[in-house]
DNA sequence: CGGTCCCTTGACAGCGTTCAATATACGTGG
DNA sequence: CCACGTATATTGAACGCTGTCAAGGGACCG
């Protein structure tokens, strides 16, 4: 069992993070050049935990090419697989009746997308990319199977789904307790240092999500989402390009955050 | 595999729900008389899934009483078990630097807690009685080991961890769109769906925790959880009587809940 | 019987929503 | 390459809901 990702679980987590109040995230699997199964540059869950005898057998797992704005998985599909996202970024949303959608998380390379759906069998949410992407096609029973023998998977995936879990009480969290400046500084530190786990540039960081989505996930409108971004920017915490973003001053950042974090 | 608790699961997820808008939860296990295992009455997970031969070997199991307010577990503490709830009842809330507590969720008998824990190995909520209850001590190595030549309960483990990530995309949903009024109709109604399927009345239902922790729970303050009630009352779908509550009109409740269900 | 905790209700202020207008970026087709 | 239309983002003004502050009543417990 590699370590690292226990430790960037516990630093994610309220108050352990370096970044106070920051959104926690599923922690990005430590990157592999490539993929031991579908030859895919990174690696996923299956791919990387799974001995070379099995990997042999285990031939439930492919990479799938998404446009950005087509779905990876739509709500009512029947579950059968889980995936990864390899490269580019998704969002999930939970349809409402009037078709609006409350925005449930924004996955980025290394997340996992599905784990909702094993319970129910059917998907409960639509999965869309946000830029043209790649995501690793799991097959759930195949893992499953493959998981009996094999202690060190059956442990990865508990971890990630506990920690899907942990990740949404700190969202609840912010939808809970903070007002439209905090979300939005949550929100942004969680990004950036998700950025710099997978060894991106914490800043500048792209936006791939539209402002509209921003306030889906953060319980704001629109409209709030671009006052709160402005009051950030007057206060020299941000400076936005639209969908490019500069992080001024992660203290002050983590500071608006505050003692909710 | 019982196929009931899917049934449950799938009923109480968005727009699938009879009751709409009830906020989701982790479905109770059909009830038996008695644990194999622990000889308490009810089932539980290990309990209720581990065949006679792994039975007697898996001793991680065991029940404890928690007196009213009194800890289950507190964030921080080294995990090593999962817990269900066996009688009476819990509630989760993560503790905030400042002091306050944001309430993650009220389980009710049949219930598991402590699944946040497993990714981080550590406790990150407190899990507090909300009167006398009994709680079974399930430890997390045994089970996973006992699960490993079992499907049947690696399954049932995996879902009723998926449930849960699927409860808290609805509680999201709550959170994220709703009013007050629609919060506190959605929360009664998931609360009385819960009651029904563990064979109690749905009405009248006996509130074991405080108007500050329903409010915690779902965003709001202890003045606007008591007006949002009094409108309900004035309206003619609920009679409260302190922790007593009458659900007098579920339909128009339902309708309350509206379009964001 | 007194004290504490819990619940309810009222008045007011503040923040976020709603409605509306404007500006800018992007995509499409000429 | 430019022109246009659409989508996205920002900003302003008024309204409404919820938070805040304050007071009072009632249940439970020692």
């Amino acid at each position: 069992m590699r370590v690292e990702p226990l430790a960037e679980a516990a630093r994610m987590l309220p108050n352990q993070d370096p970044a106070p109040g920051a959104m926690a995230s599923v922690p990005a699997p430590r990157m592999r050049t490539q993929c031991a199964i579908c030859g895919v540059r990174e690696a996923c869950l299956a791919c990387d935990l799974l001995p070379a005898p099995a990997r042999a057998e285990f031939t439930g797992c492919g990479s799938r090419r998404v446009a950005r704005g087509k779905h990876v998985y739509r709500a009512g599909d029947a579950f059968s697989a889980l995936f990864t996202v390899r490269s580019g970024s998704c969002k999930t949303c939970l349809p409402l009746p009037d078709g609006r959608e409350q925005v449930t998380g924004f996955q980025l390379s290394g997340d996992l997308l599905g784990l909702e759906a094993i319970g129910a069998g059917v998907h409960r949410c639509n999965a869309i990319a946000l830029e043209d992407s790649r995501v690793c096609v799991i097959e759930f029973a195949g893992l499953e199977a493959a998981a009996l023998p094999l202690p060190e998977l059956q442990r990865h995936l508990h971890k990630a789904m506990s920690l899907e879990i942990a990740r949404e009480h700190a969202l609840m969290l912010v939808l809970g307790t903070m007002d439209a400046e905090e979300r939005l500084a949550s929100f942004l530190l969680g990004l950036s240092q998700r950025y710099a786990d997978r060894g991106l540039p914490a800043t500048p960081l792209h936006l791939h999500m539209k402002r509209e989505e921003i306030g889906s996930h953060l319980g704001m409108k629109v409209e709030t989402v671009s006052r709160a971004l402005s009051r950030l920017r007057d206060e020299g915490l941000v400076r936005p390009e639209l969908r490019r973003l500069h992080l001024l001053d992660l203290a002050a950042l983590s500071a608006r955050v505050g003692a909710r974090g």
